[in-house]
DNA sequence: CTCCCGATAT
DNA sequence: ATATCAGGAG
């Protein structure tokens, strides 16, 4: 896609939500991490519904190695793969407090030590924890890269280096939350919104049919 | 590549 | 009924 183009792009997303959030819901940074572990494979909805009396109990490392793998359970059943994502909290608590003093390190390969922290995991939290200017990958900026042409890769990491080549700085620092809110509601997996969508003239993408329903 | 997995939309 | 959801680990 030409640079010009890719400028219009963001700039529409921009100027249709300028400053754009996440919509997981913490209560600091332990938090943010933990509920971007949940989210795996999950929707933000979901997991909201479960946080919402996880974190108002438990909003420490200290507290959550207390409460224990079995009560957490209870709490994330709702969410899939619950089973994996409580061992990998629990011990994911462990080891801040044991090896990073209770906090979170701001460095995305100590990071992804972290048992259920990969790399888009890892990106989330320094994005908005740590304001660093990444781009995590998640299935809707995979689908979206691809789909528009913006940046077309065989795997996520493909269309994270793409990414951070097209993007032009000044909007690096929120691409990842324009691309996200765009894929999930917008341009979504099933039935993309092609005929209200704001960068339609900037994508290489055209459905099939509007008319369908 | 497969497995993990319940809730929701289609 | 089935695809999809802020993926990661074995």
């Amino acid at each position: 896609m030409k640079k010009t183009k890719i400028h219009d792009f963001y700039a529409k997303l921009k100027e249709q939500n300028p400053e754009p959030k996440g919509e997981l819901h913490y209560v600091n940074t332990y938090t943010l991490l933990v509920a971007v572990v949940l989210s795996a494979q999950a929707t933000d909805v979901g997991v909201n519904k479960a946080t919402k009396p996880l974190f108002k109990k438990i909003k420490t490392p200290q507290k959550m190695v207390e409460l224990g793998e079995a009560k957490l359970k209870d709490y994330i059943k709702s969410i899939g793969l619950y089973n994996s994502k409580a061992k990998n909290v629990i011990k994911l608590s462990h080891m801040l407090l044991d090896d990073y003093a209770g906090k979170i390190p701001e460095d995305r390969d100590e990071l992804q030590k972290l048992p259920g922290v990969g790399r888009k995991t890892a990106n989330v939290v320094l994005n908005i924890a740590f304001g660093q200017p990444t781009i995590a990958v998640d299935t809707h900026l995979f689908r979206l890269g691809n789909r528009t042409g913006l940046a077309p890769g065989k795997t996520p990491l493909d269309v994270e280096k793409k990414l951070e080549k097209v993007t032009p700085p000044e909007f690096m620092r929120h691409a990842h939350h324009w691309l996200i809110l765009h894929g999930r509601y917008v341009c979504k997996a099933r039935k993309p919104a092609c005929p209200s969508c704001v960068v339609r003239d900037e994508c290489g993408f055209k459905a099939k049919s509007t008319l369908d329903s």
